[in-house]
DNA sequence: CAACGGATTTGATATATGTCAAAAAGCATG
DNA sequence: CATGCTTTTTGACATATATCAAATCCGTTG
């Protein structure tokens, strides 16, 4: 699933929370950095659980993560629902929300987090000022694009065991980008939320996680993970079939 | 699946094909009109087989199809294979590639087309001085996610008759949206396109629509189709499970 | 620290879809 | 228009995942 990367380059180091810093991270001249200052975008916090949009809410904002965890989900009429997405510290969401003035789906708190709040009409503002930022602000969203298209194909033609060495691997490269430990984490989402994001039911996630313990690949306890094979995960999933 | 709508609204009448026109349809004044003639996009003709963009291809433009259809598709290392679209006049291809300045996926005429091709960097330019133009392509890419998110829905909660219902009236409500008949068209893709976009194996594919015609739902032959009972369709959607 | 409720694991079984195979239908070619 | 190749349909069977159920584990709360 190498299709599936981080939606922003990742600031280790990021002590204020302003678009230049954190929220943006691009290379700026000092002009430039001084015009985002400007903005002093929000800063809020969210307690597990809380809802930063819901489906339908009226779109003003993209908002930068600055820590924490939120997951993404579509909800349909009938009640289903979709995962449509994991979102850790330096992700941007919201991003499906300018197509139509309106959120299409809802971002919920998975842990204690902080959000950055970047009013978007200013940030189209901005963009059209500086080169770089519009330069940014397209890459963002391309990314987010190709992102889905990765999880299309992982929906589209894998088993549940490339499904899940994929997951992992995937949290694996994004715990790595932020300089944390890429082979043992603490997974923030139940195995109903993975199974949702991965098209599973809960017992075959569940069953398959036991099933990747047994060949070795990992070492999991409830939320503990441990990856013990990175490269018998890559395999499983490019193992064809 | 009233997500995945069409990638830009359509023009029932483009005569002639620039930017004003087709391309990006949009609501400009005649000064705005006369730049973006200046970007007087080339335009292409591709035969049923023909590669728009191949994997890897490095990105200069964006693509309007002024008539005739693509599919676009991920290739997986390991010979997988994912169709992660099919796309009709007036919508733009290509979007993929500006995250990394290289095409993720590749794009197949699927019948003789005209290609209207629009350099990034001038669409760029050109969207820092026009607001509206600015606005219209965030809009665009946002509403590629809310579609692939809208896929995402299909793959992972839907079963093969629900996929292929929601796939029906998809185009359905495309071919209506350019003023063609809603109920009555030929598919361009073979069964085994189908299955790929749908996350299904061609005899899945068949056997499914053979089903919905025994209920009544469509008349079916090879590529002919008509659709006998859109209400029909629209229930097996949204029809929980 | 006991008790409760929700999450996770595991088992037994059901079912939707995949796989393999063959026939039929359609389409292109000489 | 006969031939051969590809696509589609249909059947029989295999298998991965879902479903239903129960036991266990874990975290929370009084």
């Amino acid at each position: 699933m190498s299709q599936i990367v981080p939606i922003i380059a990742v600031q280790s180091a990021c002590s204020s929370c302003n678009l230049a810093s954190l929220c943006l991270p691009i290379n700026l001249n000092q002009q430039e950095i001084d015009i985002l200052d400007e903005m002093s975008p929000l800063k809020r916090n969210y307690a597990r659980g809380d809802y930063l949009y819901r489906n339908g809410d009226k779109f003003r904002s993209l908002f930068a993560i600055h820590n924490g965890s939120f997951k993404t989900q579509i909800l349909h009429e009938d009640g289903r629902e979709q995962v449509t997405g994991f979102q850790m510290a330096g992700e941007i969401i919201g991003l499906d929300a300018i197509s139509t003035d309106v959120h299409a789906c809802e971002a919920v708190a998975m842990e204690s987090s902080v959000i950055c709040e970047i009013p978007f009409n200013k940030l189209e503002t901005l963009s059209r000022e500086i080169p770089t930022l519009q330069r940014h602000l397209h890459k963002l969203m391309s990314r987010e694009i190709v992102r889905d298209q990765g999880i299309m194909l992982l929906l589209g033609s894998m088993r549940a065991e490339e499904r899940l060495a994929a997951f992992l691997l995937n949290l694996s490269q994004r715990y790595a980008a932020r300089g944390w430990s890429p082979t043992e984490f603490q997974l923030r989402m139940s195995r109903h939320e993975i199974g949702s994001y991965l098209g599973l039911k809960l017992e075959t996630v569940s069953r398959t996680l036991s099933l990747l313990q047994q060949h070795g690949m990992i070492r999991i306890h409830i939320k503990s993970i441990e990856i013990l094979d990175l490269p018998g995960l890559q395999a499983c999933v490019s193992g064809s079939r």
